[in-house]
DNA sequence: CAGTGGTCTAGACCACGTA
DNA sequence: ACGTGGTCTAGACCACTGT
């Protein structure tokens, strides 16, 4: 009822939104509303802040959005116990992960041709690819050791200017980031032990412990580029971290 | 202006908001709007649909969390270029995976113990963890092979009530689901060979390529739990996702 | 049936930043 | 200065669902 008064009188620092949305999640992390609580409805919610029902209910959603509650008509909105462990995992250009480990970066292509699409490339794009793809394979330097080996195919029906790209100024996962949209990303991670061919590539010795990232690429439904990172040793760490408040 | 004629004529099937939503994503990833591209204005938009500014704001909002646009005052919206490779990591429970494999579930307590902590634990912590801890070795099985090997502290100042509990129903981690609150979460994911200790509970020969992921929960600042998840050989895979569209 | 969330409206004022 | 997005209101109707 009490409504412009209010947001007078308090600090005007932070919006409406923000204030109920900070004040709800604070009561749900500090078990206040337990797992299970049915919290109150919006319409006490808009009365107790002296607020339109539009606004709480933004706020909900923001609130379901994060996990922490679960709604259903007629019966409320409930407090969600903690669910599944999902995360965030960020995967960096490869050149910013050397930086950031202090040392020097540098690439050489080892090899880089235009060839017409096989049968096995259609189990790493999982759809078909029709015409001409460029195989290529890289290898990433940290200092005067390798870092991880590259090996890419681009679909070029989606990037045919990537056919008479060199490669020279950028890596291709770096050029292909400035020039082609993506809209799904698939990545599969697993640990395997360095083949005979990797380990060659890689130089270190074969049956080593590899952490292998496959990422595949898509823009609208066409397949853009596959990509599997091979990082030798325990060299290479993933990051992947939650927080359900996310503003 | 339009307005309800279009929307009674139309399906009835979809919101309107996940109508214009899917309109515009569509025009986002066909290409027809590239990035950069500036998109019309919100009046713009709600003169078009013949619907209120609310409504189309509701719905770019959600653009602008899908990544797809991001918008500035006075200036207008805008579509991005693809920026960072982030996705989403969905690590499941132990059972759930092994189930999902078609495989029979089991897991035997290797140990179970109650120790003060040392001072190699605030490694895995990250902070100091005073008091004492609860330290379990847990093998999970998938038919009669072994699994994953499971590594965890407890830490008893937050979670009294798992020092008398034995783990006979539930795994550690599944319990401390249904009972802790958690709302942060660490990753770090790679590679290793496996340990001597690690080969023999895991029953695989020594120096194998192995799947680490050690986990830290933290609740308000203090920590839950640590957890060391080794799966051996190439049995395990993770999948992270991303699209941008996500409702 | 009645209460709840889901959606939508037709306005409004303000903050901001570019022109 | 003005157009844009950011926020908010006080209503409204509908769909669903638990009692």
């Amino acid at each position: 009822m009490n409504n412009v008064p209010e947001s007078q009188t308090q600090a005007p620092s932070q919006s409406l939104h923000a204030r109920i949305l900070g004040e709800l999640i604070e009561r749900i992390l500090s078990g206040e509303w337990p797992p299970g609580y049915r919290i109150p409805s919006e319409l006490e919610l808009a009365n107790q802040y002296g607020c339109s029902r539009m606004t709480v209910s933004k706020v909900l959603t923001k609130i379901v959005q994060a996990g922490l509650i679960e709604r259903r008509r007629k019966a409320g909105s409930f407090v969600r116990r903690p669910h599944s462990h999902s995360a965030v995992l960020e995967i960096k250009d490869i050149k910013a992960e050397v930086l950031e480990l202090g040392l020097a970066y540098s690439y050489e292509i080892m090899s880089c041709r235009k060839r017409p699409s096989r049968v096995s490339d259609r189990l790493k794009f999982t759809v078909a690819v029709a015409g001409p793809v460029l195989d290529i394979v890289v290898r990433h330097k940290a200092g005067c050791q390798t870092f991880c080996l590259e090996e890419r195919l681009i679909n070029l029906r989606a990037v045919p200017e990537a056919g008479t790209e060199r490669f020279n100024e950028l890596a291709p996962g770096a050029w292909l980031l400035t020039r082609v949209p993506w809209t799904a990303a698939e990545h599969r991670i697993r640990a395997e032990a360095s083949s005979t061919e990797a380990a060659r590539r890689l130089e270190v010795e074969v049956g080593i412990a590899c952490l292998v990232i496959e990422r595949r690429t898509s823009w609208a439904e066409q397949p853009i580029t596959f990509v599997r990172l091979t990082y030798p040793g325990d060299l290479h760490e993933l990051i992947a971290r939650f927080t359900p408040s996310q503003a």
